[in-house]
DNA sequence: TTGTAAGCGTTATCAC
DNA sequence: GTGATAACGCTTACAA
């Protein structure tokens, strides 16, 4: 890895006749330069190609202008979304966003925010795979600059905020939606619940049934890792049990497209021969036929909240005092949810 | 934006009763240190939380081991999975994946790389809105260091690899495909024949009507930048025109949402109505119903191949002679072509 | 208005 | 083995 010299601020100065002070002014506009000596030095800038060594910037006490964020997966369109508008905002606020992926290993998240840390970013976006590790419990607590956690409940550490999606509500409503057109046999497929997300939508599942005065089949809710192929096979598992569900809610990106696929390898119909409720607001939920009703939440904005939330920190804007946001869903119902077919409707476990 | 003093080497060698450079020398193991001092060394580290600065390191000759990605578009999911195969490669060569956004805006390019080289990225991993725009012809050739150019055309100054798709065979295929079907009016959806996707693309079309002895239509070729909301329209006025065509081929990820939800409002059944081919392997393509005919390529391996490049220039392993790669397409044949409807296949324009 | 020099945190090169 | 020390490229008092 080897590089040739590059194009140092001496260069610069040396090139037109001044020294290293005037060009660094010049630059920056810090104090009064002569408008002709001015002039040469971008044109000397310019004709060299010069750009200034942040490290050597930064090392003198500027700040990075960088932020890091930290998502489990880039290839998830969901996070991609999001990315976009931290960075949109960020970009319109001077700063840059920096990405890391972790595939939600504690090891690459480990690594992904010393590395941040080293590079001295002004602050950090960041989700975990497990609110329990020792990066959550240790490492998070030391960081020194400001953060935000995405859709995680952890202890917060001063200068650290949360936004949490409302997916209980979410949950609960589209629970109680299949509730009310008949259905008592409701699979749910949904991340573990040893992470927020999959917490709160097993508790809304719950809480729409006891309100309901429905009982839980503990069978028909299958935690999942969030991964297409598994949502396939746990799909055709479900659907060709001795007592399958009326209907599914599958509360996972990823795992949606996998068990649309089980149902049409099935062959069984949506809404026909069983409901189906997704999550998101991707191509697939609104293209299918027929469009698949689902739970939402504005993902875009959910990025520029977090970036707001840090930038109004880094402004020292506000005080050191952790916050906690609950960002809401939405219920959208589409074509893919209807009454359950007679005589399997009342067959409860 | 102020930040609490950082802890430095110096204090760890304080508290550790050693000098700064048996710190430095402990933690790189770059030379002997008596083991009991070594460990003491380590569980200040460790008490501290201590990371070292990354430009100090930079500046006293380091490299940085990070690599800077500059994408259109991280909302669109092909990015992500793009990206997601870069890191993972980089990775495992102990590297830091960068990434920023372009929205193909020439300005944002230019930030884009001024910060990357400012922040003395090892390499880079570019997409260019426009082949002939300034950035290309006056930054791009005073990069100093490797650069990886992905599915553009455009001049190669030294250490600077490009992978081109090969779009042209790919829509050669699908255009072949619907000709031999008995269609006649083919509409193409395209991005701009200012970059070499849309060129090729068009090539491509233009190469297999006449080696069918089939006449192109070229109202039937629709130039769009990479949005939604633009391809329903567009897709609506072709099938609302006087001689609509019989199939469309869609040549845009982001414009083939457009496209089914167009036909699907103006209640056309694929492929009865009309024929259709895609693009890519998204969820869409697979999961619609019918499943539709696409122009794909493998993502990950062109994502790999990418961080390959770029490595093995990064270790040496390379002349400064310029590469070029053509990324091979491939026909996946789905449900949603099928031969026009009688009366109208032979009703050429 | 401009030049000079100190210092940022780290590592490599010397002496010891 | 370990401790001083110089150097990396830049900004910023301070001096001129």
């Amino acid at each position: 890895m080897a590089k040739g010299k590059r194009i140092t601020i001496i260069d610069v100065a040396r090139e037109a006749g001044v020294s290293a002070g005037t060009v660094s002014r010049a630059m920056n506009n810090s104090a009064k330069v002569n408008p002709t000596i001015h002039r040469r030095i971008m044109n000397v800038i310019e004709r060299l190609g010069y750009e200034p060594n942040s490290f050597a910037q930064n090392l003198r006490g500027q700040v990075m202008r960088t932020v890091g964020c930290l998502v489990s997966d880039l290839s998830n369109p969901l996070h991609g979304v999001f990315l976009t508008a931290v960075e949109q905002r960020l970009h319109a606020a001077g700063l840059m966003m920096v990405v890391a992926n972790s595939h939600n290993l504690e090891q690459r998240e480990r690594e992904a925010i010393s590395l941040f840390r080293r590079r001295r970013v002004d602050g950090l976006i960041l989700t975990f795979g497990d609110e329990r590790s020792e990066v959550v419990r240790q490492v998070l607590p030391r960081i020194d600059s400001p953060v935000v956690i995405l859709d995680r409940d952890v202890a917060q550490p001063k200068q650290c905020d949360l936004i949490q999606v409302d997916h209980r509500t979410g949950a609960y409503q589209a629970t109680k939606h299949l509730l009310e057109l008949g259905h008592r046999r409701i699979a749910l497929l949904t991340p573990p619940p040893t992470i927020w997300p999959g917490r709160e939508r097993i508790a809304g599942f719950r809480a729409a049934h006891e309100q309901a005065g429905a009982k839980v089949d503990e069978k028909l809710i299958r935690i999942l890792d969030a991964a297409t192929p598994l949502a396939y096979s746990e799909a055709k598992e479900i659907i060709g049990a001795n007592s399958p569900p009326t209907a599914i809610i599958c509360l996972g990106t990823q795992m949606l497209s996998g068990v649309v696929s089980a149902l049409s390898s099935a062959f069984m119909k949506i809404p026909e021969d069983i409901s189906l409720i997704g999550i998101g607001d991707t191509d697939l939920v609104r293209l299918h036929s027929p469009p698949i009703t689902t739970v939402r939440w504005d993902i875009p904005a959910l990025g520029r909240m977090a970036a707001e939330m840090l930038l109004s920190r880094l402004d020292g804007t506000t005080t050191a005092e952790p916050r906690r946001v609950m960002f809401p869903t939405e219920f959208v119902q589409r074509a893919s949810c209807t009454q359950p077919r007679r005589g399997k409707s009342t067959t409860s476990a």
